[in-house]
DNA sequence: CAAATGTCAGTTTTACTGAGATTA
DNA sequence: CTAATCTCAGTAGAACTGACATTT
């Protein structure tokens, strides 16, 4: 992190924003907080991302397949569930080839298809950062419990009202 | 957006983290809600940046500026408030003074430093994306403001807690 | 002198478009 | 035949490192 300032960032601008009557004013807090949230936990877990030689992508497809049964997982699935362009699995599934952590192997039924498999190294590798950013607790150690559910069901109402996934199920609501 | 899921995808992850006996679930949890949902967000923002002319960090610069007295600012509180590098700040800067948003002129009083200035054209065009966002609600018109200033409120604590800023304000709280 | 401000050159990474080979 | 899966070539943009000139 850069300095921390003496004051919510957040606040002036709000103001701003509210004198200038563009409206939305708390749906605009919202975003800002997320985008800030989201780059502030970023910044805090990279230095642990990088002293294993992964970047966020990589991280992802590799916690994604570590967690799949056989330890395998296809690359279409790789790209819906974390939302990335084909292209861009593409290329990080290169890296982590390259890093010896993950390698691609044909798809058993469907020809057309690959799936990203696990080394050993990528298995051992992807367990120790798990284990060190659990360690660290994501950077959120000093936040409730309670907070981080009330949190999480947030979210997951926003998500969900996004359009990133299409289950009606309240029973966290 | 692509095709949505039927589930959370959250849900299965958080099983098999939780069954690998790692730790730091709800943390882990936490944090990827975070993370997508920043994604998820943006992705809805963009397309009206888009039809703009703008990205993010472009518009972040030009709304920054657009909210400052005079309608300018320096280029290091550009970096510091954004959190962006201050090699980030001047390829933004250079984009978006290419597009005749913003000119670069001398700081009043620090000969070092530069302060980014809104054209006409800049002063226009921030208005109008600002205007344009809080017509769609930032994509949060389904939630109940209730939610949103909770929301903001949890946030706010883990930018806090996270070393964004260093008030120990708890009005909020 | 040390620290701050901003730029430059060079590198890595990301993400896209458009095309194409292959298979369902 | 259409649609899905993945790769490749090329492009644009983002973000970093390290070095540097300038000024505080």
């Amino acid at each position: 992190m850069p300095d921390p300032i003496a004051f919510d960032p957040i606040d002036p601008f709000v103001e701003s924003w509210t004198a200038a009557g563009f409206g939305a004013e708390l749906q605009m807090t919202a975003m800002a907080a997320v985008m800030r949230a989201q780059r502030v936990l970023t910044i805090r877990n990279e230095a642990t991302l990088r002293s294993f030689g992964l970047n966020r992508a990589r991280y992802d497809v590799l916690i994604m397949t570590l967690f799949r049964p056989g330890t395998s997982v296809p690359m279409s699935r790789l790209s819906g569930w974390l939302m990335v362009h084909p292209t861009s699995v593409t290329n990080t599934v290169d890296r982590l080839e390259e890093q010896g952590l993950v390698r691609r192997v044909p798809h058993p039924s469907d020809r057309r298809a690959l799936v990203v498999e696990l080394t050993d190294a990528g298995r051992d590798l992807g367990t120790r950062v798990a284990k060190a950013l659990a360690e660290e607790s994501f950077g959120l150690a000093g936040i409730a419990e309670d907070d981080l559910r009330e949190l999480v069901d947030l979210l997951r109402r926003i998500r969900r009202d996004a359009g990133e996934f299409d289950d009606g199920d309240p029973s966290l609501g």
